[in-house]
DNA sequence: GCCATGCTTCGCCCATGATCGAACCATGAC
DNA sequence: GTCATGGTTCGATCATGGGCGAAGCATGGC
């Protein structure tokens, strides 16, 4: 009768409020505790380690035991984009939510599970096809022999990321700026690096990346704003 | 306390067993009246009107009335994507399914929503980017000159297409090659185009589309597989 | 050994919502 | 008008599962 996979599993899982707070929760990247994750959801201990289980037991996220302590973070930067492709559809309908301070700063520069999201994100990903060092085809995205180049150049080591297995870059879609970023782990790499060059850093407990008045003057010139009217006929067609 | 835009609501939309399958059966996309989706879900009338009522109160569906007939579709190829996303993520974790006898026709080419996917409609999207007609940059794709040559003389009438609102281009993850494929009104348009030459045919009741063996030596040959050597680099990085 | 801390399990309560049958409306056929 | 058909609304039932407090296990510090 149904063809295809068991949607409504995966679903049901995010579609729990606490658990969606929680899954929100661990999209700053940064593994939390039982009892960190059961604050952020505002509920108590005994309820977020059964929400927890159900979670893992449906491969969202992965626990890492460390002492007393147990960790969960998102189990792979798959699930991560499919939260945003989540939270990109409900930015559309949702009912304007409460327009906070924060939220702005949150379109701006925000960390996607790793990686470097917003209108910077969105920027940098353009600014690197438009240069020709990322070439997107297929799923995939391609690293050019310029690419290695420039991400070298940047103080990235290349050779020790391509070790790993996960996928060297992925694109993932924006839920703000409804538009790619880089994922994947050059685009962690890249958020490292931005990291240990001072040009911005993450504000604790929050998705937020602030940058500093000179880190973003020197981020404009390293990521150059591709031609306006190259962007123009790549939106609508 | 949470950040970015409610999912939970969403996701909880999908998250009902009954739910998701009139979904699924709608992203065979033509129109189903509310029996059929009843039908389809396996339920009562009752319970399917109202279940639709809140998947159409979600932004997900959207109904249109004919007669005493009520039709229902996805509100919009973002909804597909989304969908076929969340069947992306369930395909890897899914316990195997029961591997009928329709899942490899599945894999192999089948509607979503109004375009072709499946490994068919990999190998026309990468085509497509491979011989420099499709341009893939942000979250848009792009048609080459090139590109717009290739599309007439398939037979697509593009000033048609260009009057219309949705984006011309679009790529769509898909589940099963766990690659990109064409959406848009392009992908549409091309669908059709297929349909219209006869090399291929939608199964009633079903997303599967049969190619006769005339049509997929068609397919190839208007289609061809991109070079081993670019498709090799492209995956892992 | 002891205690404190972090998490899990257990038992219970309660709200949500999925479901259906029956009655009700609205449209089209006659 | 009458009837049949497709959908909706209503009321009631019932299962799922979210929630918490209390007790039970671990682990680490002493």
């Amino acid at each position: 009768m149904t063809e295809g996979p068991d949607i409504s599993r995966t679903a049901a899982l995010i579609g729990d409020p606490a658990r969606a707070g929680m899954l929100a929760a661990l999209m700053r990247g940064q593994a939390l505790t039982v009892s960190e994750l059961a604050a952020e959801a505002g509920i108590g201990l005994p309820t977020a380690s059964a929400h927890l289980a159900r979670l893992e037991g449906g491969g969202l996220i992965a626990p890492r035991r460390q002492g007393r302590h147990k960790y969960f973070a998102l189990a792979s930067d798959e699930v991560a984009a499919l939260l945003e492709a989540l939270m990109r559809f409900s930015a559309g309908s949702a009912p304007a939510r409460l327009p906070g301070p924060r939220d702005p700063a949150l379109r701006q520069a925000r960390v996607c599970y790793n990686h470097l999201a917003g209108e910077r994100g969105v920027q940098m990903y353009d600014s690197l096809v438009a240069r020709g060092f990322l070439l997107a085809a297929g799923e995939g995205l391609r690293l050019t022999e310029e690419g290695v180049g420039f991400v070298t150049g940047f103080g990235i080591d290349l050779a020790a990321l391509q070790a790993a297995r996960p996928p060297l870059c992925r694109e993932c879609l924006d839920w703000s700026a409804r538009r790619s970023h880089l994922g994947g782990r050059l685009g962690r790499a890249f958020l490292l690096a931005i990291e240990a060059k001072d040009w911005a850093r993450r504000s604790p407990g929050s998705r937020v990346i602030a940058f500093t008045p000179e880190g973003a003057r020197r981020f404009a010139l390293a990521f150059p704003a591709a031609r306006a009217d190259d962007l123009s006929r790549i939106a609508g067609g």
